[in-house]
DNA sequence: TCCCAAAATTCCAAATAATGAGACTTTTTG
DNA sequence: CAAAAAGTCTCATTATTTGGAATTTTGGGA
């Protein structure tokens, strides 16, 4: 008993292979077993057993009659497949560098999640100064451009359900601190189908985000974008809503243009 | 006791997560996790655990709040270094070499990026005046001849949002600056087998490349060389163009042949 | 060339994690 | 609005992993 490693050191079984794979792919030679298993520190029976049925099943092969694996044919067509797939993701990075260029500040893609709202994509500007919100971390949704953007997608009675649970807590003296202001303003945002955050959030820094939804209306995502109140004011920002509902449209075509 | 499935029929825990990856390499849209068991038909709990665990760890992703999961960054990584690693370069080198030798002017290995078409090789050739494009930098998609290569592999719809995000910055009197007409450029490009790049980018500079697909046609990167003007024409240009096409097609039977 | 020690690999019973049947909940659809 | 489909949850069952020990391979030196 006892296990030195806690529970989050454990490698899942279940992408023990994949990571193996992802070992010899960052290898330029082909490696024995024990190369790979020197990045893992996993049993090495466990290394030798995986490495054989990846082997077996044509994923991985070896040189002549050494030890050493290689990627096999059945494997790269994977990554190929899986590369390919992943032009619709340049595709829609490609939109979002459109908007940054435009608007000259940092933009991100942003979608809602339990805990928050979480940014899945930014492009950066090229400004010396700007406001470096942390990507894959969750923010607000009470006192944030996208997070009212999400908020304001919901209907009027999950919507105040979801409202009454939140802990407004006040990030800036702009902060809505009540249900009733925060409500007030989400239907205005439903209404307009954009939302601001004036230094609601952090002291000095505006928003704008607009709604990515699919072809019923149902909120995917939004596309914001947000810089110091030295260089955009409110104004300036809302001069630019129709260039990021315009994106956002050009993200539900791309998203979707699969569908009938 | 007395499973149905003899034991060749069932799937090894370890490759499970390895098939999903598979079906979903195989497909050109995302796909639900029942969509992706349709291939598999394992019990649908077991998928679905898997995809989670499988998105929990940045392999899959889903759009936005949709079930539907697509390849996420770290599975991109995984992809482009089982593709583009290891023994893969010698091989692949000789090819390259083997082209330049005949065309006698500098050839490119080229793949498409997030920020533009990047060069992964190439082979110089010996002239004293040649065009020095920086190896491992993105030059645009809108002109040159692989950036336009890789757009016209594009599924129309995708293609036709993917060029309206495009800034189409002129950087040369001749470089496309409308998605009108780089789209019927393209399309001709897609129906031709190949493209031309005739001063778009770089004054004095022209280039042709072709694509480098898998056996399912799928875009894998391009093959393309360039040159100044002074030594060759489009029309010389265009002579070589089947030479390119070999080479293409042996660059694609050494990553997909199983050879030992 | 042969021998030996160190490293790599394989084998096995106990330990551990993944699985899938069934019941339940949510979402979609006609 | 109800039926069907999709997705979740629990837990006994089953497959996989593991560490110790046996076995094979490798590489250096005489």
């Amino acid at each position: 008993m006892a296990p030195l490693m806690s529970d989050s050191d454990r490698i899942p079984t279940n992408l023990r292979t994949l990571l193996i794979l992802e070992v010899l792919g960052r290898s330029d030679t082909p490696m024995t077993a024990t190369e790979i298993n020197e990045h893992l520190a996993l049993p090495k029976q466990t290394v030798h057993r995986l490495c054989t049925t990846l082997e077996e099943e044509g994923f991985l092969a070896r040189q002549g009659n050494t030890k050493k694996y290689h990627v096999a044919r059945r494997l790269r067509e994977l990554g190929s497949g899986l590369l390919y797939n992943s032009r619709d993701h340049i595709a829609r990075r490609q939109i979002l560098l459109d908007v940054a260029a435009q608007v000259k500040e940092t933009v991100n893609y942003v979608i809602a999640e339990d805990s928050g709202m979480r940014y899945l994509d930014r492009v950066e500007t090229d400004w010396p100064f700007r406001i470096q919100l942390p990507i894959g971390t969750n923010v607000p949704f009470h006192c944030t451009a996208s997070g009212k953007c999400f908020l304001a997608s919901l209907s009027p009675k999950v919507r105040s359900n979801f409202v009454s649970a939140l802990t407004l807590t006040p990030m800036t003296s702009r902060t809505h601190t009540t249900p009733e202001t925060l409500l007030r303003e989400l239907r205005d945002i439903r209404k307009r189908g954009y939302a601001l955050d004036e230094e609601e959030f952090v002291d000095g820094m505006v928003a704008i985000a607009v709604p990515i939804t699919d072809h019923s209306g149902r909120f995917l995502g939004a596309l914001a974008f947000h810089g110091p109140t030295q260089r955009i004011s409110i104004e300036t920002a809302k001069d630019r809503k129709e260039l990021l509902q315009n994106a956002a449209l050009k993200l539900r075509h791309m998203l979707f243009s699969d569908e009938a």
